[in-house]
DNA sequence: CATGAATGAGGTTTCATTCAT
DNA sequence: GATGAATGAAACCTCATTCAT
């Protein structure tokens, strides 16, 4: 488009690790990491298969990157989530859900991220690993952090929620595998779904119903 | 050839497709379906590969045929649930828990399963079918009646659990994936971990706290 | 040719890797091992690339086993090589360098053996090891032996061959690498070359010229 | 661009294709020619693989300019050879064995270019017949008239090294190889084994022992 | 001149599938 | 029915070569 584009070799060294990033999400995820060829990640990513090797020295080093490459993001906003809390610790509850669903749930991308995960662990082990110390497990404890936090200003009752803050966060896990797998045939209202998901935590967190 | 050993393959001969479909799942369950090779089917099965291809026409058969064998006894229990609800309805959902995280969650085989089914739905359209015509809606709907019965009889509150039983069984699919993915890192105490899930199930449905 | 050959596929277990490895050893020899391509092996051998897998794990096994099969009727001459001499020790030198000239010299494949050593030790360091350990090293040693049994028998002078013994051997590989290298162009006179070979040594080592 | 740097870059413009032959040569003998990466020559030589295109059209030409560029010195000292000798036969063969001891088997780079010539001679026909018109066949003639040129002084005896100079030239050849292979499990000691292979030839030529 | 990103042909290796026994 | 030798279509990966800068 532009007058970079002069012949058929475009140098691109900058921009080229993340169009196959990109590209091998998409197709990873479609395929799961064996049946993925690289022949069409390079496709995709409109080059051809060597280029791919000029970035990424195999096929697994494309995939941990893959992976790497999008959790970043939600490593950085649950990053940005463990500050100190203020104010009601449901509405903080709902705003966490809120960008969560979004990410990872409304967001196909995200759908695909965690189906990757779930399907691709036994063989990369350090998948499970890094979503847990750099995800799951930081977003747990921000949970239980927040649950603390509205049991001491007497928004919420004791519960085991603190024990088991998997417990608030497990709906989301269910919409998203859900969408994934019966989202087309059975699609779920995830408005309603969030709202449900939202009243019931209420109803079993809250001091007074 | 001699008759002497006719029995004995005659009775082989029955028994050798459930061999086949049990080392099938375990390959399937630990590689995925791509990753899988039928040379260690069989050498799991103690027969050699052409033998598969006696019971089985092709490895996509096999697989159908594998997740087909497995969701079968997941099927029977949640058909036997339906029958006409009596008694408290918290307890129904109690026992009901109780089985399906023992077969689910504390199972190995069971949590295989489910990721198999989640890791391979994108390539197998029919085992997402499969799996929510027979199992997990029944599955929900069975929960939706037991729901409405306690509310029914004045035991639970009326609530957005009716129209999103997703959200009572939720934690189970959480633990089963915890457990397969985090396990052997971050072991999840199961018994707390089912306790604070009715706890919290009680808390939310129950007319008085 | 015989009813054996009933198809497309025979069953030939037992023949096979030797039809393999000789069909290798002819490539190998012509191209070098990283310019061999395993295609021209399997053409050779009349099968498909496929086949040589089921035999050999992989090129670099295949190339060893090549080697091994090749140097054992060298390593069987040199051992029976060992026995007590008696009689002339010229005459058994004789007899010794006319078998030699015959299977490393005159016969193409003895000379690409060679050939093949020389060109491939340095990435295959176990081949040299095997040659020395199992060839040049015994023959060293039986002509040393042989040099000390003719003087002790005054037929020999006592001379330097006995600490090394190479320079008695060292026409062969001259010979060998001649023709290899230069046969076409600059045929060596193999009868005269050895006859020449043996007078020298005599006038070189015996007691009276 | 600025003049400043342009004197450097000139010097470095007439060094280049000197400095790519050495490097080649190093991974030429390290690897052989079809093992050998570009890449890694480029590395070596400290310049990048598109720069040998400017100097070399293929990797081809680079090898047989390479062997050109080593075998030059060889061949030159052959030609210095051929003046009218005079004084002792059996002395201007030890001079002449000194050198040749020094260059092709002492020497690793002369060692590694034997071996390269006998290695890479199956595909490049060229290499053997300059070796052959340039190095081994004069140096063969030359010793053929030292020879003649001893036994008309009365010096020699007539013999059979006349017809196969060969004879007295093969112990290098296999010093050269023996260190090459076995230099590091098996050292030979060079310096007696120089000796050993003078002392045969004085026995074997000489007039008188 | 020198670079190095990009190419793509070609190599090794894998493995579902076939079929003669 | 059971076998397992053989197949051959891909798949991953390498690297000599090109060419815009």
């Amino acid at each position: 488009m532009s007058d970079g584009r002069s012949g058929r070799r475009q140098r691109r060294k900058e921009e080229r690790p993340g169009e196959i990033l990109e590209a091998a999400f998409e197709e990873f995820a479609l395929n799961g990491f064996a049946a993925t060829r690289l022949d069409d990640v390079a496709a995709r990513a409109g080059i051809t298969k060597g280029t791919i090797y000029v970035y990424f020295p195999s096929k697994e080093e494309l995939f941990i990157a893959t992976f790497k490459e999008m959790v970043r993001p939600m490593m950085e906003h649950i990053r940005a989530l463990t500050a100190a809390p203020e104010g009601s610790a449901l509405e903080i509850l709902r705003t966490h859900f809120r960008f969560v669903y979004d990410r990872m749930v409304a967001d196909r991308r995200g759908r695909e991220l965690l189906r990757m995960l779930m399907a691709e662990a036994g063989r990369f082990p350090g998948l499970a690993d890094r979503w847990h110390d750099e995800v799951i497990g930081p977003a747990i404890e921000t949970m239980r952090a927040v649950v603390r936090y509205g049991v001491a200003r007497g928004e919420f009752r004791p519960t085991v929620a603190e024990v088991f803050p998997h417990l608030l966060f497990s709906p989301v896990l269910t919409a998203s595998t859900w969408c994934s797998l019966f989202g087309d045939a059975h699609p779920l209202d995830l408005a309603g779904y969030y709202e449900a998901h939202l009243e019931m935590l209420a109803r079993a967190l809250c001091a007074e119903a």
